[in-house]
DNA sequence: CTTTTAGATCGATGACCTTCGATATATTTA
DNA sequence: TAAATATATCGAAGGTCATCGATCTAAAAG
């Protein structure tokens, strides 16, 4: 119980089911290459933001799929889209990530 | 290319395909409810450590069950298992968390 | 209004994944 | 050696997921 960390430590007790249950949700959108790519993607495109159609052609894949898995991100939070005429823009929301990483801290309290 | 944060930010070019499948492997062995808690009642287990048959009560599941995702665990380097005598000793490998958490680092160079 | 383009949804298919009982292997104990 | 305990593996059943073509909706352009 030291506390002399700037983050809350993950697994100061034990996760509960129902937590793991949601927690494994958010972190299995990012378990696909696919979607680990669109992130990329997204995160390296020009202003941040690339709509979809801009997403088929690197990922080689079809529209259908790209639609799938962008929307596998949006209930994740990991993406947010925002139409704009015939566009939709979709940008990565570094927040839910920085939510991901602090789940995922090390329990450096209790280790070794 | 600023170069003025600590850890070295992800996204600065886009992810290959053959990394990304790799990457989203390691992920997604973490994107499970089971896998997820086992990780939690091994941190919280006094020492840092515990066998695979103290895992079984806690989580409901069978004895091949829990070896099976312990297995999935071990090959994506999260825990390690040192037998001695009738027992594995489980571990969480905190190192690979962190890696996977420096992958997730956000964009910051890049997004709004 | 018709055509064009972007995006979402539907239905089907094939692959993968979780789970278990049964069984095999490893190691200690009697 | 025989029995008991911990772990790993096998094979099967059931569910979930990624992917696509076809189709529908939304919005701009002609």
């Amino acid at each position: 119980m030291g506390m002399e960390f700037c983050c809350t430590p993950v697994f100061e007790g034990v996760i509960e089911e129902k937590d793991a249950v949601e927690t494994a949700k958010a972190i299995a959108a990012l378990g696909d290459p696919v979607r680990l790519r669109i992130v990329s993607l997204l995160a390296a495109a020009p202003g941040g933001t690339a709509c979809g159609c801009e997403l088929e052609s690197p990922l080689g894949l079809s529209q259908p799929t790209v639609s799938h898995h962008l929307k596998i991100l949006r209930e994740a939070g990991l993406v947010t889209g925002n139409r704009e005429g015939r566009w939709v823009h979709y940008r990565v929301v570094s927040q839910r990530l920085d939510e991901i990483r602090q789940v995922l801290m090390p329990p450096v309290s209790v280790g070794v």
